[in-house]
This record gives structure tokens, C-alpha cells and sequence, in this order.
DNA sequence: TATACCATGTAATAAGTTACATGATTTG
DNA sequence: CAAATCATGTAACTTATTACATGGTATA
């Protein structure tokens, strides 16, 4: 149900359309929260539905038209409600952790190559999120920006600090997997010295 | 598809029934994964029809019965290729941090519950992971005792320094969450100070 | 005018969650 | 004999993934 409190999230900035909603998706917040197309144009259709959002046919070139959706006020109740309310938290599932444990059952190449690409995994994610956050920080984010103008200038502060804090805990997170992916190679290495 | 896997990998150190399994994955692994026995018992039947496990039905009390799996070559070699396979990770989904971005959109209270409870939560997680680790460096953990019978004494080490390794990871993980939640905490302080 | 990008979906699966349902066995 | 625990599921639903499908617009 998240996807939807993502999309309303991404919606109390500025109008767009689902296009634009997959891009940003996979841009910036899809840092946090990522969906195919394929997921967000049904959810679309059902937050019309529900009156959470609206749309509006806008004409595009010269035949063409694409649907832009506003978010309504029923939409900024509901979202405004998901903020205040408890999050409930998915059971633990982490499959990186769960073929850690088992390593015996590989040999060392494959897993030193397996904490390879998490480390890289995670220095790549590190970077996407240092780039947004210098964005953010900057005020230079684009939808950052036009938050910022929708909004009191009393508030600014709080609203970017809250976005700083977010993505300072991202960075975290993959500084830990980086150097939880590294002290496995090093115990690899250790047990393959041990061995000889 | 991993749900598969880590039946597998318990399934490596003894033979269980469906009941032993769930109550595992809630106990041990659970931290690694967990799974609802309506997930359980189905996946059991599939894994069983495509040979990776064979179940024999075993007497229990008077007039029931229950089923045992047991891995069969076909199931250690699905697993093994497993762990040998690089993982494809999920896209990145994380309502927590997503909610976080936008904490200007609900009251500091409620903000601060909500760091709390996530605080709360990777406490108690630390926790479990804490008690699994020293059961497991120990050689007290009732599952991994059972591996280590069937291990030549010469991969004992290893066997324990991965599983030692992997809740180690898991326990950095929840401590970065706490300070993160914490940090969050003194950060929504601040702003209120600096309101009035 | 070709290529990249904008735009919007459907269909089929797979995976996971929630709620319900039932009955035997063991233990205090 | 009551309560806790062991044991095994089904059904309905929601969420997410993968693959496919189509066509318009802008730009070099």
C-alpha cells in the first residue's frame, strides 16, 4: 500500500503525469521506493478512482494528448494521515544475509565475488544518494524546489532538513553494507590462508 | 523465489516436519526470513513434487501422523547452485526513510513516535540477532551443533565464522538504524527550539 | 528520416499476507 | 480435563514482477 502514499508523496509537490511519476520514480525517490510502469499506471488509475487525485487530459504535439494528475484534497488528507499514523514494519527478508550464513556451501571465489557485488551494489547506491542529497541541500533538487515555493519560507528549513536526515541514513546504510561486504572478504581471505 | 532456498538451508543440518520449519524460520533464521506456514506448507508440496525434498510420513501419538522432509541430492545440488549463483537484489523499497523525507507533511509528536517505535523495533531485532550470534559462537545453537555432526571437524571454523559473520552484519545493521533514529530524534528537538 | 525519448498500458505470473479452519497430542 | 502446543492446511486477496505491445513527439 505503500506505492500509493509514494505517488501522493511525490504528487503534493506538483502535478504530473504517469511518465513523469515512473521517471522521478526511478530519479530520486526511487532511491527509497522503486515500481515498474506497469504498477504505477493501475495505481493511477485507482487513486482517480478513489478521488486521491485528479486528471486531466493535456494535449501533447500536434495529435497527441497525456493525463496529468493533481493531487485533490481528499488526497492530502490521506496522505497527511499516513504521515501521523504508525508505519507497520515488513517481517525481516534479507537474502544477501541469508547466503552470508551459508558460505560453507560455495567455494571462496564464488562468495568473494558474491560481497564484490554488494559492496558495489551499495558504493553505487551511495553515490545516487550523495548526488541527491548535495541536490537537496543545495536547494538545487528540482522538486525540492518547487516545494520550497509552494510552501512558507518559515518552513523551508524543516523541510530540507527532513530530506538531508532522510538520505544521510541511506548513505549510512550502504556505508555499513560496504563495510559489512568488506570484512567478509577479509575473513575469506583469512580461512583460505588458514587452509594452506 | 528465496522462500524456496531457505528451506533448503535449514533443511541441510536435519530433516523436518512443515511445523519445525515455521517455527525455525519464527526462531533463528526468522531474522533472516520469515514466512507465514501458509507459505510454508504449499512451498513444501512444490518442492517435493520437483524432487528437492523427499517427506515420509511418521507416526506421532496414537492415531497421527506427520510429515518429514528430508533434502535429497537433487535439493542439495538446487542449493548449492544457488549459493554459487550471484544474487539479483530487489529494488530498493524502504517506507521507513520514505516517510522520514517527508515528516514536515505530520506534527513533531507524531514524528518522534514514529523514530521511536523504529528505534524500539531494531532494538529488540539487535537483540534476538545478539542471542543467536553468542548461540552460534558458542556452538550452543541446537541447529548449527546439528551441522557441525555432519561436517568434517577441519570445516567447523568456517561453518561458524559465516553464520557469525552474517548476524554480525545484521546486528551493525540495527545499530545503525538506532543512531539513525536517534539522530532523527535530537534533529526534530533542535527545530522545535528553534520555533520558539 | 532515423533515433531517442515520451506516453500508456495489458496479460500472465509469482510472491506474500490475512483470515479462517480443523484436529491431534502433550502437559499441568 | 483444560490449556498449550503440535500439526496441516485452504481461500481470498493484495502486491509485485516480467514480458509484451503500441504509437506519438522531438531533435539531430
Amino acid at each position: 500500500m505503500s506505492l500509493r502514499y509514494a505517488l501522493l508523496a511525490v504528487l503534493t509537490a506538483q502535478p504530473m503525469t504517469g511518465y513523469d511519476l515512473a521517471r522521478t520514480f526511478h530519479a530520486s525517490v526511487g532511491h527509497v521506493w522503486n515500481a515498474p510502469n506497469s504498477q504505477i499506471y493501475p495505481e493511477l488509475h485507482r487513486m482517480e478512482h478513489d478521488e486521491l487525485i485528479a486528471g486531466e487530459d493535456v494535449t501533447w504535439g500536434s495529435r497527441g494528448t497525456k493525463r496529468r494528475y493533481s493531487i485533490t484534497d481528499a488526497g492530502i488528507g490521506a496522505f497527511r494521515a499516513w504521515m501521523t499514523q504508525p508505519l507497520d514494519y515488513a517481517p525481516e527478508r534479507d537474502p544477501a544475509h541469508l547466503k552470508a550464513a551459508y558460505f560453507e556451501w560455495t567455494d571462496a571465489d564464488s562468495a568473494r565475488e558474491q560481497l564484490r557485488r554488494h559492496a558495489e551494489l551499495y558504493r553505487e547506491r551511495r553515490g545516487q544518494w550523495m548526488g541527491q542529497l548535495a541536490l537537496v541541500r543545495d536547494r538545487e533538487h528540482p522538486l525540492v524546489r518547487q516545494r520550497l515555493e509552494i510552501f512558507d519560507a518559515a518552513d523551508h528549513d524543516r523541510i530540507v532538513a527532513f530530506k538531508v536526515f532522510a538520505y544521510e541514513g541511506l548513505v549510512a546504510q550502504a556505508d555499513q553494507e560496504i563495510a559489512w561486504a568488506e570484512r567478509g572478504l577479509a575473513l575469506i581471505d583469512s580461512l583460505a590462508d588458514h587452509h594452506r
